[in-house]
DNA sequence: CCAATATGTCAACGTGCGTTGACAATCAGT
DNA sequence: ACTGATTGTCAACGCACGTTGACATATTGG
């Protein structure tokens, strides 16, 4: 029975949705544009997602989600770093660092893109690590994965965006390395 | 006599087009909005500046000029470290990272945000730089302070964006001796 | 086979944008 | 005071956007 939507135009809008997001961020990225890759009828978005906000949460959602993280077999720092410096390696395709950071400060969709963050990879990840620093330093290992990111692949920054992917895979563990030892210090003030 | 353009409708304009670029970014500005903030006719943008990029170009060299760094009677390092701390203290507002990662991946000015910043401070601070990691150094030391930018203020993640000025300076100032003491290994590959 | 439903096509809408040119008001120099 | 340049106001332009609804086509179930 022909019931619903058909999977294969929604799945290449969401690729297409998705790639465009990726690379553009959501207020520069067109749904006529978006419909034009998928060879689709912009109407369709209407459609099958219902709007342009509710395509991007589509897109969002299914780019975030990694199951590797909450796996307790696995490391949860480990995935996280192999997942960054796997997809660092193709460049400005498919970074998740980038899209996040060209879309938090989206008035129209920071708020959802900071929430889904923080629901898919933050707080697993926090749940699973200890000690009294240890947001501290999940905050300070994801600074250095999306500062790292930006200055390579965003801004292109000499000393970090010539080097081979093995060379910058060295900096980023070093930086990695730093900010997972971090401690307090008790009394900061001098006063 | 009346010569040329009015230096305070310039001026007025100009202010605002800094404080609406730098918290929304360019395509998310509007000239209209420009306009209403500095109590001024949206006509008047083309006249004095030539156009949305030439008004984005000058609040762009206005906000990033830092002489401060040139100055050959300062540590360049330091006064960037200072420049930062201090700007970020006032949180949202004005926060040069904060422009420059938004606008960094704009297709019509990131271009533009690029050149703008290497010549205006990457190029300026690594003249000054020593040693053969010096490149490396700088790119990690930028990526740092864009990292904890975003962290603390764009995605407000739990463990850095809760925490008072001081304790977010301690963060940086630890990252920040990190990156600056990086030292590539010779022989990284293990065959 | 036929009706119902799903799917795709197309044109139009209202909106906001950057930009332009005509026109009014203001001011400086002689 | 008159003249010319400067500064401000206003309406309109062409354009691209997201969204909608009417209509045509294809597919499925009874």
């Amino acid at each position: 029975m022909a019931m619903g939507n058909s999977d294969t135009t929604r799945e290449k809008l969401l690729t297409a949705a998705t790639e465009a997001f990726w690379e553009q961020g959501y207020s520069n990225t067109s749904l006529r544009q978006i419909a034009q890759i998928a060879g689709v009828d912009v109407a369709l978005v209407s459609r099958y997602f219902g709007g342009k906000l509710k395509l991007f949460e589509a897109a969002l959602t299914a780019g975030l989600y990694w199951p590797e993280l909450i796996d307790p077999d696995n490391d949860p720092v480990k995935v996280a770093i192999a997942k960054y410096t796997a997809s660092s390696s193709e460049d400005h395709k498919f970074s998740t660092t980038r899209m996040i950071v060209m879309n938090a400060n989206d008035p129209q969709v920071g708020d959802m893109v900071r929430r889904t963050l923080f629901d898919t990879l933050v707080a697993p990840l926090e749940s699973r690590m200890d000690g009294k620093n240890a947001a501290a330093q999940l905050a300070m290992f994801f600074s250095v994965i999306i500062g790292a990111s930006v200055a390579r692949h965003s801004l292109r920054m000499p000393g970090m965006a010539e080097v081979d992917a093995d060379t910058h895979a060295q900096q980023l563990r070093y930086l990695i390395d730093a900010a997972l030892k971090f401690e307090i210090s008790e009394e900061p003030k001098v006063l």
